[in-house]
DNA sequence: CGGAATCCTATGGGATACTG
DNA sequence: CAGTATCCCATAGGATTCCG
C-alpha cells in the first residue's frame, strides 16, 4: 500500500514543524521570538525542525551579518501554501472534534460499543 | 501557540494509521487482509493502530461470532470524512512533490543556497 | 484466524553547558 | 542572540511467542 499522505506527514508530522510553520504566517520572525511564541520549545528542537523545514523549500532563512547576530525565518511560497493545507486540517479537526471526544467517552471502558 | 493542526496529527501522524484508513477506503476489510495489503505492519502496530482508530471513532470494529473466527473493520461515517481530508494531503504532495525534491538536491550540501 | 503479552532497540525529543 | 554539542530518557514500534 503506497499512500502518499505518508509522505506528507514525515514532513510535518514531528511534535514542531505545524507549530512553527504556524507561528511564521504572519510575517518574518526572528529566532528568539519564534521560540517564545511557539512555546515550550527546546533550543535543540527549534534550530533541528527549522534546519528540515529549510532543506525542504518550505521555510527561508537571513542571517544578517550584525553584532548581535539577526536570523530571520520566513515562510517560502511552498511553505505558504503548505499552511494553507494545514489549515484544511484545522478546518476538519474543529468541526469534528466533538464527535471525537463524544465518541471516546461513549467507549471509555466498553468494548462492545461500537458506533 | 495553540494550533489545532497538531491535535490532529497525534490521531494520525503515527506510523500506520493513514496507511490502514486509506485501505480500508473500498468498503469493509478483514484482519488478516488489511495486514498484507497495508504491507510490512506487523501484528502488534495492526491491532494496536486500530484500537485507537475505534476509539476515536475513526474505524468500526464487527467480530463474527464463527469459528474459525473472522472480523471486519470498515470506516465510520466519521472516518470516511477524514479520509477525504487525507485526500487533501495526497493531493497536495503531488502536486508540490518534485518542488521539494528539486529544493532538496539544491540544498545539498549548501548552506548559503536560499530559494 | 485474530489478538494479547513480552521483550528489545531505535530514535525523537528534553535539559544543559559551551562557542562566536 | 543564535547555534552546536552532549548526555539522557521516554516511548514508538519491531520480532517473537502464546492463547481462544
Amino acid at each position: 500500500m503506497d499512500c502518499p499522505s505518508r509522505e506528507l506527514l514525515d514532513l510535518i508530522g514531528g511534535k514542531w514543524a505545524i507549530l512553527i510553520l504556524c507561528c511564521l504566517q504572519q510575517g518574518p520572525v526572528r529566532s528568539g521570538e519564534l521560540k517564545r511564541s511557539v512555546g515550550g520549545i527546546s533550543q535543540k528542537m527549534l534550530t533541528q525542525t527549522l534546519r528540515e523545514l529549510e532543506r525542504n523549500g518550505l521555510v527561508h532563512r537571513v542571517s544578517h551579518p550584525e553584532v548581535p547576530p539577526r536570523v530571520e525565518y520566513s515562510l517560502t511560497t511552498l511553505g505558504k501554501s503548505l499552511s494553507g493545507v494545514a489549515r484544511e486540517l484545522e478546518k476538519w479537526l474543529v468541526e469534528h472534534y466533538n464527535a471525537i471526544l463524544d465518541h471516546r467517552e461513549k467507549h471509555a471502558g466498553s468494548i462492545e460499543d461500537y458506533s
